[in-house]
DNA sequence: GGGCACAATATTGTATGCAATTTATGCAAT
DNA sequence: ATTGCATAAATTGCATACAATATTGTGCCC
């Protein structure tokens, strides 16, 4: 499955906006096909993409707003490498945020609402039967980000959607369990919960579901920097 | 006080880079010097400030991403106008956000962070006597991002400057009460309470201050558009 | 006099060329 | 053989030129 920036474009010959190129990158850190201290040069995205490099600056500087790229002056842009400080202040941020909008979204879900995540859930089933991890990976992220959608809080959303980006950043780097993906059966549970409107159970749920992500991270202080230099060596 | 890009350059031919544009920018919309709706031309600024358009477009960029500007396609950027819908939403995430930020800067502050502080409030006051509200306004806009920053989360600080910034927006757009400026007491006892590592306090008079803050804007859905174009004739 | 079409102007979007800086290469010296 | 240095190559930063689009102005017709 081959995304060449996405399918957004059917045409071989058009060109692809930077925002396109911006979600196309996004979406490949997500799944880990790009690796944290990647670099990201301009001329090769350049071509890959048939562009010219200002669309390709646009779309590292709008990536590097959201932090999900480094961009280092005058030797160019890397897929972020989050420390383990800033590790622990993402999820942090996660726990802060995200239980209080879980049961914003249990009290305002729609019969639609409902129907939009449980399709979501399917296709994470599917995706992971199908042995496509990123994609699973993916759309894992992807839930939480809709659930803070129905939630109408487009701010809070907005922020959850870096958080998440950037989680998933730090799975790729301090992800110590053997699965790659957190267990699909607390999507389900936390889904299910809202569907019901519980909303102390979906708050409760949200906050379990994510102090288990975090405690399988392991942040015990290893420079990050270590996962490049092996990135040399390796 | 005319802060031509705002002091960082002494010398005359001296050209600021993006970021010291951005803030330079960002700092006149948090005084009330930019309107909401004002057009930020390209040209205009980029001979304002002596630098090529490149430069003043990535500073565009970056300020639309924090969405204190709004860029329209081939149109061109606009200082923002939040909608009723969104100021509510800011202030919600606020109140998410900012009295559990509060509590944990109350129990994090060092001897040094209250010092800071407390000179935080002293150039609030002054700027409130020597008639410099612009100023005043900024600075208490300030006063939030640091307790966020002292709290320690660099991340959740990073949220709370975007929703300060956007804030400014709201005052200029829906604010109704007499006086431009919230009441300094309220910054003075959050300060004390911080001050005295009362993190119940602290996150009490957080929330009351936000609540406050946001009971002094009529966001009866009038369109801000109205503001604008009062720009034009006044 | 008002409305519409079209031309003129101004502004933004993109590509490209050149300068500045970093990174790689080769050679000499220890 | 490895280190240090000088030079060459590659890459990014920036400014400018040109193309695409929107806005404004003009004149015609009704």
């Amino acid at each position: 499955m081959n995304d060449r920036w996405s399918a957004a474009l059917k045409k071989q010959g058009e060109q692809p906006s930077s925002e396109v190129i911006a979600a196309s990158l996004s979406r490949a850190i997500h799944e880990h096909r790009l690796a944290p201290g990647t670099k990201l040069g301009e001329d090769e995205l350049a071509d890959i993409y048939d562009v010219s490099r200002t669309i390709v600056r646009t779309s590292l500087q709008s990536l590097a707003h959201g932090q999900l790229v480094e961009i280092k002056r005058n030797r160019g842009a890397f897929v972020a490498q989050p420390t383990p400080q800033e590790a622990q202040e993402i999820f942090e941020a996660r726990e802060l945020l995200e239980p209080r909008t879980a049961r914003m979204a249990a009290q305002r879900a729609t019969a639609k609402d409902i129907t939009l995540l449980q399709a979501h859930i399917a296709d994470e089933h599917a995706a992971l039967e199908n042995g496509d991890n990123g994609r699973a990976l993916y759309l894992s992220g992807q839930l939480h980000v809709h659930i803070a959608q129905i939630a109408a809080q487009a701010t809070i959303a907005s922020f959850i959607e870096t958080l998440v980006a950037r989680s998933s950043l730090i799975v790729a780097l301090y992800w110590k369990r053997a699965s790659a993906l957190c267990e699909t059966h607390a999507h389900d549970s936390l889904v299910l919960a809202i569907e019901k409107n519980d909303q102390t159970a979906a708050e409760a749920l949200m906050r379990s579901h994510l102090v288990d992500l975090h405690s399988a991270l392991d942040l015990s202080s290893k420079p990050a920097v270590g996962k490049s230099l092996r990135d040399i060596l390796g």
